[in-house]
DNA sequence: GTTGATTGGGCTAGTCTCAGACCATTGATG
DNA sequence: CATCAATGGTCTGAGACTAGCCCAATCAAC
């Protein structure tokens, strides 16, 4: 709150871990966040350590890391790769409770107010720009894909809907920031148990958000985005009592 | 937009650079916030090493290049250390043109909108928030302080304020990000004249602020910030162009 | 003055990380 | 069946980074 709370905040650790912890919770991210989708393979090797800006070496650690853990699958020769074996697991109250209890308050309710703020942020510019008509089409869709979407799906769905209201504002600071508060707590909303009453709810939400930014009416957005987030704050809060 | 954009937001590169660059980095961001104002030092080169994660070699290193370029002096000694010798350099338009063009449009956008969106989200969360006396306290006094600022001061004790804003959200993530958004432009910032009109204006925008969110009225905060923001956003195009 | 605590300055041995080269495997293609 | 391009697997030497230690300078307190 004071001065010293300032001091705190920005000459915190300038590296989260070593390179190889870093890569790690990286490709785990790309992982839970559906950005690769089951069955889909990592990039080649070479390449891929490119992106990350680290060596092959270290990014191999990673690989055989997440592959000694059951995430991957890796093959050699042409054609081969790092497949993704990580299904997320069927959601129950039990290992919510526990993913919970493991996280601790504070930063559970860091995360939340993170999300809440970066989502509503996002969605509040994107109801304020001019959008051309594909980029209303690709919000549409994301809608249209999700509301068709199995069980199965759902969750990889959802977040890909997310994420593109970050990402159609043109920003990629925000969609990294939004893609990063998410995956904090990925991991608790694959744990919530999928009933059709909460399903619905979401939907009618999620139709809420989309025709507030079509209206380009921000303050609808940011009331809608508000109402949907609450909600899945205030299952999670029922859980951890 | 589509599915490659989001590989390559998740897996961009690992480190921005390496553990020397990053920690001159996070200094300059500490000198050119504010945080630790002219004349005061940086902690103690062994508590500073601790506190971001790296040796004293390299924490030293990027002290002894911050010292070459004439933003810390450094004394030796009990009662010594790195004192912040560095003040943001008079207004000048013409420095401002310089730095936007330096700059580039894309990367300006990014920052602006970036911005934009998470102030935003801080200020509709504060004022959804149920505020103790104390932090209210903090608030306007910040606000206050701001306005009894002499040039000198001024734009140290703006950042101070809207940092305020996301610091009383209790979100340590929230503050972090806020604090990165503001030291991406904060060299902009820096460059504008400051003519009394936009003085006057600011303090106005500032108190809606202010009030909004003691009103617990996010709606309100949401567009008095973004009306604040665009002003800033306003006069930086019209230099770019 | 002398002392002692605190601070920056500097050294070393060891670990982490990297770039680049080369090897081994695979499977579509001809 | 032979080819070959793409991919993972491996090694090495060099450079970055660290932990820990001791030295040198400064100045308030005694």
């Amino acid at each position: 709150m004071d001065e010293s709370a300032r001091l705190m905040t920005v000459l915190r650790p300038v590296r989260a871990g070593n390179a190889f912890e870093e890569t790690v919770e990286r490709l785990l991210q790309a992982i839970k966040l559906g950005v690769v989708a089951p069955g889909d393979k990592l990039p080649a090797e070479r390449e891929l350590a490119a992106r990350l800006g680290i060596s092959r070496v270290t990014l191999r650690e990673a690989i055989r890391a997440l592959s000694d853990a059951g995430y991957l699958d890796v093959r050699r020769g042409r054609y081969g790769g790092a497949f993704v074996t990580y299904v997320p697991p069927k959601p129950d109250a039990g290992d919510l409770r526990q993913a919970l209890r493991k996280m601790g308050q504070d930063e559970l309710s860091d995360a939340l107010t993170f999300r809440l703020a970066v989502e509503c942020g996002a969605a509040q510019v994107l109801a304020t720009c001019e959008l051309t008509d594909d980029r209303k089409a690709v919000l549409v869709r994301r809608l249209a894909e999700l509301n068709q979407a199995g069980l199965d799906d759902y969750r990889r769905l959802d977040t890909a809907f997310h994420l593109s209201i970050a990402e159609l504002t043109g920003s990629a600071l925000l969609a990294t920031t939004c893609a990063d508060a998410r995956s904090r707590i990925s991991d608790l909303l694959n744990a919530i148990p999928m009933l059709q009453v909460n399903l619905d709810h979401a939907a009618v939400q999620h139709q809420a958000i989309v025709d507030a930014i079509l209206a380009a009416d921000p303050d609808a957005a940011r009331r809608a985005v508000t109402e949907h987030l609450d909600g899945t704050a205030a299952l999670l809060r029922a859980f951890l009592s």
